[in-house]
RNA sequence: GGAGGGGUACCAAAGCGGUCAAAUGGGGCGGGCUGUAAACCCGUUGCCUUCGGGCUUCGAAAGUUCGAAUCUUUCCCCCUCCA
């Protein structure tokens, strides 16, 4: 029974909780509704650990609802201390618009803009916190909010019993975002806020002052949080962030992370982040003898959201010759380096530095050391091997290999 | 405002005059096994090097000393308790 939002999110374990799951479904089944999910600006681009949510939106869209993309250039300058030991990096207005501009692409690429029934809304909520005026705000929206209940948060609770310090201006965050709430309902009719299992408590004091201003019910919905099999969070590692933004993150690259899922996650990843039917998948994932065969899909479906079929499919062959075949990819990344800096001929490390493949010359020698790197799948063993123009006249680049799975090619230019 | 504790590499955390480019754990990277998986095992993890070494790092600056992450002074930042 797939004939309504709420259905299709329980079948692909993505519904944690919801403040009124009959009575949303009730309102669901019967007029189009908008709702809303907010997401940090505090980096030039999201990585996956959102595409949960967005995958959300998505279906949202698919059963004719109406999503609101709200980037929090206000909420951002205060930042959520939900899931955070350490208050987080404070970041000036001018990064976050950047990140908001550049984070908007994104969603352009993965919502849906034909219908503009479904037409995403993009909202910035600094439009009305920034304008806010403090002692109107605490008697209008404070007077509704006792420290008590917020207290009892998780995210206040938790800092405090770790007795790490919670300072006032993030203690105000649920405040601000359940204001955001309140606008929204106002403004765009906006009845749904969703969001990962940590802003439940967020989301609830949304409702409460929705109800509580506007004399109208609104709900809150949660998605679980995601973790892998080996217990880590998802894309939430600092420097190997899974970043959405291709010039980030390649398609290649992209479709080779989903092609890596751990196995025990992959049944769970196809309903997460495919929109094959469940259905389908139940049959196609039993029916599978190798269980690579469904990173592949996932892979490929997943990078299809993202980038585009065109993406998928180039990455897919890129990864079937690279790895199955001993030939070259044709969409192995290409490095270019300047013809001249050949011309006279440069030993390997030189050579790699130029490639910008590794961070330093240590590095280098050191991958050398290690069997790490390979040119044109002869691993390299000499430090002082020459490389000069001849390597290019066979062919017009140079495979250069880190490892088992980062393969480049060199090209002059 | 008063009293105390602390800032060490990507992170956590030891070191408290030389043997410290800095223990240990996590993470990262490479190798092995394998299935581009997990688990496990091994190696590696500041920069440069003609591989002899050289150079810059322990919040910042100045100083003591033959010699400082370690001692002194000033400054900056963080935390805890009291008011």
């Amino acid at each position: 029974m797939k004939n309504n939002f709420i259905n299709e999110i329980t079948l692909r374990g993505l519904f944690h909780q919801c403040t009124d799951k009959d009575k949303l479904t009730n309102l669901i089944n019967n007029r189009s509704i908008k709702a809303y999910i907010g997401f940090d600006s505090t980096a030039p681009s999201l990585h996956v650990g959102s595409l949960l949510q967005i995958m959300c939106l998505r279906l949202l869209q698919k059963y004719g609802h109406q999503p609101i993309v709200l980037l929090g250039g206000g909420t951002t300058l205060i930042g959520d201390p939900s899931g955070k030991d350490a208050t987080r990096r404070i970041l000036d207005e001018k990064t976050i618009d950047e990140n908001i501009k550049k984070i908007k692409k994104i969603f352009e690429k993965l919502l849906d803009f034909k219908d503009q029934k479904t037409m995403p809304i993009f909202v910035d909520n600094a439009e009305w916190l920034k304008k806010l005026k403090y002692v109107e705000f605490l008697r209008n929206i404070g007077k509704h909010f006792t420290i008590n209940k917020m207290l009892s948060f998780d995210s206040v609770k938790l800092r405090l019993e770790r007795e790490q310090s919670l300072s006032y201006m993030e203690f105000n965050y649920m405040i601000l975002q359940a204001y955001d709430f309140y606008k929204l309902n106002k403004e765009y009719d906006c009845v749904l806020q969703m969001g990962g299992s940590d802003q439940w408590g967020n989301i609830v004091s949304g409702v409460d002052l929705v109800r509580r201003m506007n004399k109208t019910e609104s709900f809150g919905l949660t998605t679980p949080l995601i973790t892998l099999a080996s217990g880590l969070k998802m894309g939430k590692t600092e420097d190997g962030a899974i970043w959405l933004d291709e010039k980030l993150f390649s398609p290649y690259d992209y479709w080779q992370f989903w092609r890596n899922t751990n196995d025990a996650d992959v049944k769970r990843f196809l309903k997460y982040f495919t929109e094959i039917d469940t259905d389908e998948l139940e049959k196609i994932s039993n029916g599978v003898e190798n269980i690579n065969d469904l990173k592949v899909l996932l892979a490929n479906e997943a990078t299809k959201i993202l980038h585009g079929e065109k993406k998928a499919r180039e990455s897919e062959n890129t990864a079937k010759e690279t790895f199955e075949g001993s030939g070259v990819g044709q969409n192995l990344p290409i490095i270019l380096i300047k013809k001249s800096f050949l011309k006279d001929g440069i030993d390997v490390v030189n050579f790699l530095d130029e490639t910008k493949i590794l961070s330093s010359k240590s590095e280098i020698r050191r991958a050398i050391s290690e069997n790490g790197i390979k040119i044109n799948d002869i691993v390299l063993t000499d430090t002082n091997k020459i490389i000069n123009l001849n390597n290019f006249v066979e062919k017009n680049y140079v495979k250069v290999s880190h490892g088992k799975k980062k393969h480049f090619k060199i090209k002059l230019n």
